[in-house]
DNA sequence: CTGTTAGCGCATTCAA
DNA sequence: TTGAATGCGCTAACAG
């Protein structure tokens, strides 16, 4: 591992002690600027590179955040995780990533291994909890600064930083109503799921205010589970004019469903989804969804860890911050939006 | 940082030294079951984490590797990050990851830190170099196990695990020609990207093999920029009947220039691309590709480097590996592959 | 089986 | 302005 220059080395060669090396690197105005010019020269000469392990030991502060995300290779993950990076990076900090699978023990064994390797807070886009509360409440964490990202958790001291999930539902599930559309259904995965019970919450609130039953299709997160449901719930007999997805994948699921069954919103069915994704304005037609600022997402998570990092341990309470939704309208629903006329 | 118990701690509180403290965590067989127990119920009283800092500092061994990928936005990095991620959890070691935004110098400087950071090893997607050798070239780097993903180093001792790239664009190509197009034109990036120049290379290939003169537009990898030139490409009048776009940007980009133009694949057009994508199976019709094992190339990139940190450094030169590329057929061509007889 | 000594590479504290 | 001693938290090497 360390097979270069110590500092030792350094000071050996320049003729001072290790401290003057130190400072002189630390920039610390007490060196005089001969020394500090032999200390550089001899720093330069052996290419001496500080041990940022001895350095985070002896300071007790590693300049390393960590970051826990379900998985990367889901999109709307992925580009999280690359706005805190960017956030870290500018901070000069280094980033230790991990997945949890969506596996709250994994996610608990991550945190540990982050904390023992003293990253001094944590990003983290909670897992699935379906029974008992997140093991990352227990003590070992009640020091560390932590920001949740998309998700909350519930009870918990942590900063959090959420979209308007439920106002989004709304608008997406209004939108459909707007057109005329009575049997609108919902599409989601299991209401444990902080972000499906809100959006969920938020088709429901839409179809009651105007009188009509709200018709919710809950499936697992796999395509043949989708294929099943959906093909079933389609063919009722008052089956549903429109459908209202609950996120990205769902709305793929479900555009992979309707592709097996020759429809093609918005002739037979209409078709919204929360969450854009890479290629929604590239279907035929253009699929309308409500999104999210991902972007903006990530990078606040990361500054808000970083302002609770400059902070004097004032721990208040987690704070929550709510960052807006916005309907897209493109053709999938038949609204007449898009760009010249067609449905793209 | 360390408002936790130290091993001296729990050593007071078993009674023992802390020697034995740390032999009892490590299951070193030296001790007795009486005091392994009263050891761990110390442990387990003060909640005792070893502090991982300390632990690699003084075993001259971090337990982490390193990588950097140009960004995460783009779903393939992503999926290779994830990939590694997963392997080195496997491994019970940590990962440090960052970005380079395809610079050079920030390639360098995150490299650097890793190193300084101790890193036992990386995995890097090189960034793209237009002039000069690669930064990574650099003496620091020298004793680093170093594994580069999906384009080489020239002239370098690192592993390097990449695809067929001139084969899988020969064989886009080949597909486009035995459908009977004559005019098939290239869109790539820059040839100063390794991936590019294989692909544009396979494609030339392709295309001289029956006699046919190249055509091939570079562009940058910006909507516009695309969008201009391959509007200029298709305006010629003796324009392309088919394009082979070089990588899933790309092919996402001239849909949207074909879609401004109200051009609908394979009617007026044919299109194939290098790199599958997400919905490309959902596009109407499906968008037929060159696909590329993006998972096992990430498993692939950390495997092998597992494989260097358990070598004894004997480093022979670097190894390459190459996996295969896929030609899925679709509809965008208007060859007749597709599953009930229709262009999804 | 257990403890002592020493040191990984660095920076804080105090003294000069 | 500089240096010596000390210790961050841990384990290797040796001693007992």
């Amino acid at each position: 591992m360390s097979r270069f220059a110590r500092m030792s080395d350094v000071a050996g060669l320049a003729g001072v002690s290790t401290m003057t090396v130190s400072r002189a690197l630390n920039g610390n105005p007490n060196v005089s600027e001969v020394t500090r010019q032999r200390v550089l020269a001899a720093v330069e000469r052996l290419r001496y590179q500080p041990n940022e392990l001895a350095r985070s030991l002896r300071e007790q502060r590693s300049r390393q955040i960590g970051i826990i995300v379900p998985n990367l290779f889901d999109p709307f993950f992925a580009i999280l995780a690359n706005a805190i990076s960017q956030v870290a990076q500018k901070h000069s900090y280094s980033v230790v990533l991990s997945t949890s699978n969506e596996l709250p023990e994994a996610e608990f064994a991550e945190a540990s291994r982050m904390l023992r390797r003293n990253v001094e807070g944590l990003v983290i886009i909670p897992a699935h909890t379906s029974r008992g509360p997140s093991l990352l409440l227990a003590h070992e964490f009640e020091q560390l600064p932590i920001v949740t990202l998309d998700r909350p958790i519930e009870g918990s001291r942590f900063d959090s930083i959420l979209v308007e999930n439920e106002h989004g539902a709304r608008l997406g599930t209004e939108h459909l109503l707007s057109l005329g559309h009575k049997r609108v259904a919902y599409l989601g995965l299991t209401d444990d799921l902080y972000t499906m019970s809100t959006r969920h919450r938020g088709y429901t609130a839409a179809m009651e205010a105007r009188g009509l039953k709200p018709l919710s299709t809950i499936v697992s997160s796999t395509l043949e589970d989708a294929m099943t449901k959906v093909k079933l719930l389609l063919s009722e007999k008052k089956a549903p004019t429109a459908l209202f997805c609950a996120n990205n994948l769902l709305t793929r699921h479900t555009l992979h469903v309707l592709q097996a069954l020759g429809m093609h919103p918005p002739e037979s069915i209409a078709l919204a989804g929360f969450d854009d994704f890479e290629t929604a304005d590239l279907m035929r037609p253009g699929i309308t969804v409500v999104c999210q600022p991902s972007e903006e997402l990530g990078q606040t998570a990361a500054e808000v860890l970083f302002m609770r990092l400059n902070e004097q341990g004032s721990s208040r309470r987690g704070r929550i911050k709510i960052l807006p939704t916005e309907l897209i309208v493109r053709g999938s629903c038949g609204a007449n939006e898009t760009k010249n006329g067609k449905h793209l």
